[in-house]
DNA sequence: GCCCCTCTTTGGACCGTTCCAGTACCTGTC
DNA sequence: GACAGGTACTGGAACGGTCCAAAGAGGGGC
């Protein structure tokens, strides 16, 4: 009534449990009679390999954690896809955790990975308490996906360009002719990339005096606000550049509200390239993390550090696009 | 270099590693000063226990397999808070699998839960192939979860009552005086049970005649399309329920192409409360499953199953209520 | 002082793999 | 026919825990 064993398999193929164990473990040091013998017995028993003891005794777990810091903000699909293309192919597989569910109760939120002594973590978005990892850092590789915070000695960081996309942006909003141009501003190292890149943009074309920043928390409400303070204003800017895409569906609301339409009276551009902006209802114009290549890439790190190659942490920034879509038009 | 095994523990507190694992398991056999010396030696080695290990030996994994159908679609977010609660009170720790990553490499989605020997398996959401895990089911406790297809037997299954999720939407636009009511209608079992709750409704309240249902394939572009033709009638509706809120966003952009407001010339109303619904620019009156609360129950199945309750499967329906946002108002 | 009983503590078997050091057998060489 | 050198296979010792039977330590009653 129990799983059958290797032993099990050994017995019905009539060979010893170290043979099994070579076959399945794809040898060319066996007879291909006996292999057959083997691989039939295995099939017929139905049997499947016990992952804890393969790991006890392997002293591995062929497994990498992937902490995603909050589940319900789905940009990180494609990034998954991107790692487990790569992971999956060097036998690998993901085991996936939410920091958010964890932390309400009160634990760290890689314990449950840890206890099941993963080979590997990779930490998808930005993390309440990116110090923890440094302990974790010396005993495993650990790569930070997605995310630009500080990160401690030994992990490697994968990331967009924040500042190439923050650039992309705002040059499509100058090429449209516009001039008087604000920026949603957000919070963490991701919100201060783009919003330098944008001030440094804008003063590259000569138009250091028309930047407006207004500040946000990165929420649809935040984004809301923040357009209503920016279209009150004497001098109205006709672009506006959000931080990331839920702000600028806030901006949305806000110029609707206050009876414009947009594109026509106003330009917005969102950042991240997410689901939402993609219906049809919104249309958003936005920046591409191209976070299916940021997966591969962190994956990459990751299987370099498992061969031991590595040192310090290093910094790989991945390539944006622009998705124009139609949310911004030239200027009125 | 190695991380300490409870060996080392017992080296260090200078007791045999039987009294460590009594220790560490909580029982009250141990002598306060012993206990003491165990615990202060555990945490001056940074000493964990190893779950593969454990696992190997206690014949179990104390480890609960969550299958979600496709991470892109984040309603399941609060049904695994749910789930997480009580399992987690429970000494249980959750595994997620995506089914759609495992999809493509082409084995069976939950063949790496199933090597991990989960002791139980959560499926959420409709899975490609439900027969699959009849096979699974013989084995290890099964609850589906969100979904209403017909499941193995021995499976249980927990979800939203679509039906009275429908009557609450179309009771509600009737109560609001519409009465060329169209649904949009999708597939599967959940498509069929809210199609077939809006037309009974319809007929009890007399407006059997009335009934206009367009078939889509529950994307926003099926919604577009679906609204396009309903609105191009002679007899064009007032008010549209639609499947699921992706279709509803898809209706609003129909009816903003056609030249209707909403709600003031078309109300709309979708179905599952997802964050979209909640984004103020959308704001679409929808139904919400109490996925937590789906959430829980299908933790309390599965835990019923490990302590030998059971028998057939049983199917627990979850109250829905109803979100009246800003997609409704009086018939024109 | 001895026996019995309860409360603690311990050694060792076991869980299902991998891995290593052999063993057995075969083939070719001188 | 002895021997070297492969190739094909095997037994047993890990891996790091849990669990159980049994040993040791005290205490009380006679």
């Amino acid at each position: 009534m129990r799983p059958p064993t290797i032993r099990d398999v050994a017995e019905r193929a009539g060979v010893s449990k170290s043979l099994v164990s070579l076959v399945l473990r794809g040898s060319d040091q066996v007879r291909p009679e006996k292999r057959d013998a083997v691989l039939r017995a295995a099939q017929e028993l139905g049997y499947r390999p016990n992952a804890a003891a393969r790991s006890l005794s392997e002293r591995r777990t062929r497994t990498v954690g992937v902490l995603l810091n909050d589940l319900r903000n789905p940009w990180f699909v494609d990034l998954l896809d991107g790692l487990n293309s790569l992971l999956h192919a060097n036998g690998l597989r993901m085991m996936l955790a939410d920091a958010r569910l964890n932390r309400r109760t009160g634990q760290d939120p890689a314990d449950p990975l840890l206890d099941l002594r993963v080979d590997g973590l990779v930490v998808v978005g930005t993390l309440p308490d990116p110090a923890a990892l440094g302990d974790v850092a010396g005993r495993i590789p650990v790569v930070m996906a997605g995310s630009r915070e500080p990160a401690p000695p030994g992990v490697d960081v994968v990331a967009g360009d924040d500042e190439r996309g923050a650039r992309l942006v705002t040059e499509h909003l100058i090429g449209l002719g516009h001039r008087r141009i604000a920026h949603i501003a957000g919070y963490g190292a991701v919100g201060g990339l783009r919003r330098r890149s944008f001030e440094a943009t804008m003063r590259r074309h000569g138009l250091a005096d028309r930047v407006v920043v207004e500040p946000s928390d990165m929420t649809e409400e935040g984004g809301y606000r923040a357009t209503v303070r920016l279209l009150s204003r004497p001098d109205r800017p006709t672009a506006v550049f959000a931080v990331n895409d839920i702000a600028a569906i806030g901006a949305l609301s806000a110029a609707g509200e206050l009876g414009l339409r947009v594109p026509h009276d106003l330009s917005v551009a969102g950042y991240d390239n997410t689901s939402i902006a993609r219906l049809r209802h919104v249309w958003l114009t936005t920046v591409d993390n191209t976070s299916h290549d940021v997966g591969r890439r962190a994956a990459h790190c990751l299987l370099e550090r498992f061969e031991g190659v590595g040192g310090e942490g290093r910094i790989q920034l991945a390539t944006p696009t622009l998705e124009i879509r139609g949310t911004t038009a030239p200027a009125p």
